[in-house]
Parts: structure tokens; C-alpha cells; sequence
RNA sequence: CGCGGGGUAGAGCAACCAGGCAGCUCGCAGGGCCCAUAACCCUGAGGUUCUCGGUUCAAAUCCGAGCCCCGCAACCA
């Protein structure tokens, strides 16, 4: 089975309790900008997104909000797929938890892992609040009183299903040795890779439904749920029709790159490939695991109220430069800083100042030297084109494909200096006064030339940015974005004599 | 002694692994230009590289001690 043309990406499955966080669509746009730059690579790309809607929160927050559990996940996931739409997000594919496609599928791969002896039933003794209505350890308990309602918990004894976790800490050490880039970045994987070598235990992985009847019912045992995160990580594989009659995209697709944020990583890196061994299944390509963000040097929390609504953030601005804003500022392996104020610094610079300018008055100058032409050109610029060929895609491509984007995207603003910088070396004005048009005109296809080849690395953050560049360029969109990216990165005849389109300015001051 | 990351111009970061003129972006000051969105280009100012000690011809870099910040552990996105 061939799958190197093929890329599986995932995000996490959002957990729809409440509004979406700026913080996930971080995430979808880390994604999108990594399936976008593989579908220009040539891939066959699919891309999963979706809501986690199972277990105590939600049925809570639902009760609290005076639905049922149905309707009210209904409604948060929907805002959760609006959110991609509304980010532009490329996803080929949006999960719900509480679909059947899922819930049939979480419960074969239930029964897959029984199978090989990896759940067994066991008496859990614990500190049981009754005003959480759940389990507390002896950590979570202040003082011995529970710190929500001041109550001392109850010893309460329940049987629930367990995961034989600890037979799969040899195995999963096996896999942490063998692929170093297994979760990325390094620092990742040596936090897990360490909690791994301290010794995992088996963990509980279901609930009694009398307590908690918000869950997918556990095969053969109408009393017992499945514990949230058994359920909620098969999305992976349940979406791609694992356990149905059709199989053919798990077949095609798995394993997933799963893109997630840190505080879930453990459940991604241990619990998860653990769970695919059980049940005879590839573990996953990669974990990507990105960093969080912090509004005006802090932490967002509720209680600071400082927590940006994603939906406001593109209101107040253009979308592609929030896009471009969080792709170039926040890095992918660390933690970022989004405020306005840097937000203003780096639109004006990167892309009022910078790209948006130089795209005008390159074409500006067409306009008024080559007759809203692209010019001939008779005299080509070996340095220029080397330099791009040479500095510039190699180091782009090499970014993009480990996730940093932060600098791919340095470089490409280092091609938009140089060309200005090009620009008043020659001098194309006093050329052209000089009448000298056919300097002015070799000039000019030189930069339309690396405008496109700007338009194309900007693509996977700014796609619209970039088919307005290209068609201003004259240019037919569909065809350009149709062929391979070597084909693209490529010194080519730009279709001299076609008319270019002017239009808006494309980032306006702010 | 739980594990790990970090402290470098006003801000954000690079250089550290493998010691050799401390670099980049933004901001600031001055100059140039007139194709362009008052944009662009050039020059300049600005550093006790957290502290103390050690190794070395030479330390931001290596070693030791300390101070401070942060992450994971702990269903935060």
C-alpha cells in the first residue's frame, strides 16, 4: 500500500462546551497553512477538523443553559464550523462526537482493543465529590474539603472498565527511540518521553452512566459510558470511516499528522498510539505540538477578561492579515504574543509598507512605461535570479516543512526588501527619462516575475492575497495554482503582452 | 533535590550544541529619492550578553554556584 502522495492532517477535536477560542483557531490555522503548503506540494491532502462533544462538562453546560444535550451541542458545534469557514480553513471534513459514523466506529475500536485483552473490568475505590459529581484525587482536595463546595469528598467504590495502558510501555519506548521526530518540537518529546520512562498505569476508561449518561454507551454493557478521551481520540480514524463498510479513505489516509496544543499532548503522544496498538492499528505520523497565546504579554483567562473572540478579532481586521499576523508573530513551537499594537507594527511594515506597496508601484509603473503590458524582456538578471533560486525557495521550503513558519516567511519578506531595494538602485524613473524604456522594461519583468513567485509563497497563509496578486499579474488563477509548486518556483515566461489588472490597493493603512 | 526551557540595544528575537569583530526586525535620529499606500533606499545612535567565580591566548558560547521568569506534571485552546 503506497501513501507517499497522500498527507493526513487533524486537528483536535474542539471541545464544545463554550465559544471557540482564539487559542483553536490558532490551531486551524497552523493547519490550514501546512495543508495548503502540501496541497502545492502535490499531496493528496485531507484535512479533519470537528467538535468533541462527550462527558461532564458539556452534559453540565447544557443543563445549566436549559437543553437537552442534543440540541445544545448542535448549536456549539456549529459555531465551531463556522469559525473555519469564516477563517478560511481548507478542512475536507468537519467530525462531530455525537454523529453515528463516530459512535459506531468508537465502539468497534472498543471491541478491537477488548479483544486483545487490553480492557478488563476493575472495583475503583475514590474521593467522590457529590456537588462535582465526580472523582477527585487527594491533589485536587484542599485542606481534605473539595475547593468547589467545601464538602469532604465520599469514599465511593464504582466498577469501571480499564485500559491496559502499562502493557504498551515498552512498545511506546520502542516507538519514541525509534522516531526522534515523533512529536515535534524536541522539547515535546522529551516531556513525554520522560513521563514515558517513569512508568505509565492503566487508566480508567469508562463511567457509569447513571452518573454520567452524556456518552457513548460502552459494547455489551448498557450501565457503562466511554471515558471522554477513548471517545473522543478515534475521531482520527472514525472519520475517515474506520469500523464502516467502507473503508477505503482510512486505507488511504492513515496515519494522520495530529496538529495539538500542548496541554493535550500526553492523551496524543501515550494514551493514543497506545489505544491504535491495541487495536492492531498504525500510530500516527506525527504530533505537532504548538505553543499558546498570550494578549499583552499574559495569560488569557476568563477572570483578567482578556480572552479575544476569533470571530471579533477578523470583524476589527482583514482577515489575511490576522491570518499572515499569527502565522509570522506567533511561533509554532512556543508560546506568542498577539496586541493590537503589535498587530498595527506589523501590518503597516510587512504589508501596507511592504508587499502591498512594492506590488503598487511595480504595477504602477507598468501602467505608465509598458502600457499595462508585461513587458519583453531583453536582458535577463542571472545574480537576481539566483539569488531567488538559491537563498530564497530553498530556505522557504525547508521552513514550511518543519513548521517554521515564522521564518519561511522572513525569507519571503527578504525577496520583497530586495526587489525594493532593486528598485532604487536602478532608478526606473530617471531610466525612463533618459529614455532608456527597454532597461525600465527589462527592470520591470524582473519584478513582476518575483511578484509571482511571491504570490505563490504567500499562498498557503494569504490565499486570497495571492490569486488577487496573481491575477493582477494577469494571470489566470486556476491554471497558476493547478500546477506543481516546482513547476511554479521556476524562472518562466510570464505570458508577455498580457494585460495586467490594477485593482484595490491591497493592504490599506491602517 | 520531580523533569524541562529561558534571561543578549527601548521592544521582540538570532548567534550558544562545535569558544574567535555580538547580528536581525520594529522603534528612534539624520540624509537621499520622487515609481509607490507620507510609502521606498542609505547612514547613524543605542549592549556590563542576569550575577559571582573558574577554564582558556580568547567566553554570550564551556564548567561551578546563585538570582529571576516560564512550561510539563494537573481534561486550560
Amino acid at each position: 500500500m503506497k501513501k507517499k502522495d497522500t498527507y493526513y492532517l487533524t486537528t483536535a477535536i474542539a471541545y464544545a462546551n463554550a465559544a471557540p477560542h482564539i487559542g483553536f483557531a490558532l490551531e486551524l490555522l497552523y493547519s490550514d497553512v501546512m495543508c495548503r503548503y502540501q496541497r502545492l506540494l502535490g499531496k493528496e491532502v485531507h484535512f479533519l477538523t470537528g467538535t468533541d462533544e462527550h462527558g461532564q462538562k458539556i452534559f453540565k453546560a447544557a443543563e445549566q443553559s436549559g437543553q437537552d444535550s442534543q440540541s445544545f451541542t448542535d448549536e456549539q458545534s456549529a459555531k465551531f464550523s463556522e469559525l473555519a469557514d469564516l477563517w478560511n480553513i481548507s478542512n475536507d471534513d468537519f467530525i462531530r462526537t455525537t454523529e453515528d459514523r463516530h459512535k459506531a466506529g468508537a465502539q468497534k475500536f472498543w471491541l478491537a482493543s477488548m479483544k486483545n485483552g487490553d480492557i478488563y473490568k476493575k472495583t475503583y475505590t475514590g474521593l467522590y465529590c457529590v456537588g462535582c459529581e465526580s472523582f477527585k484525587t487527594e491533589k485536587d482536595l484542599v485542606d481534605g474539603l473539595c475547593p468547589d463546595h467545601k464538602k469532604a469528598p465520599e469514599i465511593l467504590q464504582e466498577e469501571n472498565y480499564f485500559f491496559r495502558l502499562s502493557n504498551y510501555q515498552k512498545l511506546l519506548e520502542k516507538l519514541f527511540e525509534k522516531n526522534k521526530s515523533f512529536i515535534v518540537p524536541a522539547s515535546r518529546f522529551n516531556e513525554m518521553y520522560n513521563i514515558l520512562k517513569n512508568g505509565l498505569e492503566d487508566i480508567s476508561v469508562s463511567r457509569s452512566k447513571e452518573k454520567l449518561p452524556w456518552g457513548i454507551t460502552v459494547p455489551n454493557d448498557p450501565t457503562q459510558v466511554m471515558y471522554v478521551w477513548f471517545d473522543a481520540l478515534t475521531n482520527y480514524i472514525t472519520a475517515l470511516g474506520y469500523g464502516s463498510a467502507d473503508e477505503t479513505n482510512f486505507e488511504k489516509f492513515w496515519p494522520a499528522v495530529h496538529v495539538i496544543g500542548k496541554e493535550i499532548n500526553r492523551f496524543h503522544s501515550l494514551l493514543w498510539p497506545a489505544m491504535l496498538m491495541s487495536a492492531g492499528l498504525e500510530t500516527p505520523k506525527q504530533i505537532a505540538v504548538h505553543g499558546w497565546m498570550t494578549v499583552d504579554g499574559q495569560k488569557m483567562s476568563k477572570s483578567v477578561g482578556n480572552v479575544i473572540n476569533p470571530a471579533e478579532l477578523t470583524a476589527e481586521y482583514q482577515l489575511e492579515a490576522v491570518r499572515y499576523f499569527l502565522v509570522r508573530e506567533i511561533p509554532f513551537n512556543d508560546d506568542g504574543d498577539f496586541s493590537s499594537e503589535k498587530f498595527r507594527e506589523r501590518y503597516t511594515a510587512d504589508l501596507a509598507n511592504g508587499l502591498g506597496n512594492f506590488t503598487s508601484r511595480v504595477l504602477t509603473m507598468v501602467e505608465k512605461y509598458c502600457d499595462n503590458q508585461i513587458p519583453a524582456v531583453a536582458n535577463i538578471d542571472n545574480n537576481f535570479i539566483n539569488f531567488i533560486k538559491t537563498e530564497i525557495w530553498p530556505n522557504y521550503l525547508k521552513n514550511m516543512d518543519v513548521w517554521n513558519f515564522v521564518h519561511a516567511y522572513e525569507i519571503v519578506w527578504k525577496l520583497v526588501a530586495a526587489c525594493d531595494q532593486m528598485i532604487s538602485d536602478r532608478k526606473p524613473w530617471i531610466l525612463a527619462k533618459e529614455g532608456k524604456i527597454q532597461e525600465v522594461k527589462d527592470l520591470l519583468y524582473h519584478l513582476c516575475e518575483a511578484l509571482r513567485q511571491i504570490a505563490i509563497m504567500i499562498y498557503p497563509v494569504m490565499p486570497e492575497t495571492s490569486e488577487k496578486l496573481i491575477t493582477q499579474l494577469g494571470l489566470d488563477v486556476n491554471i497558476e495554482l493547478s500546477k506543481s509548486l516546482s513547476d511554479l518556483q521556476e524562472w518562466v515566461d510570464l505570458t508577455v503582452g498580457n494585460k495586467i489588472n490594477k485593482g484595490e490597493i491591497l493592504f490599506p493603512r491602517l
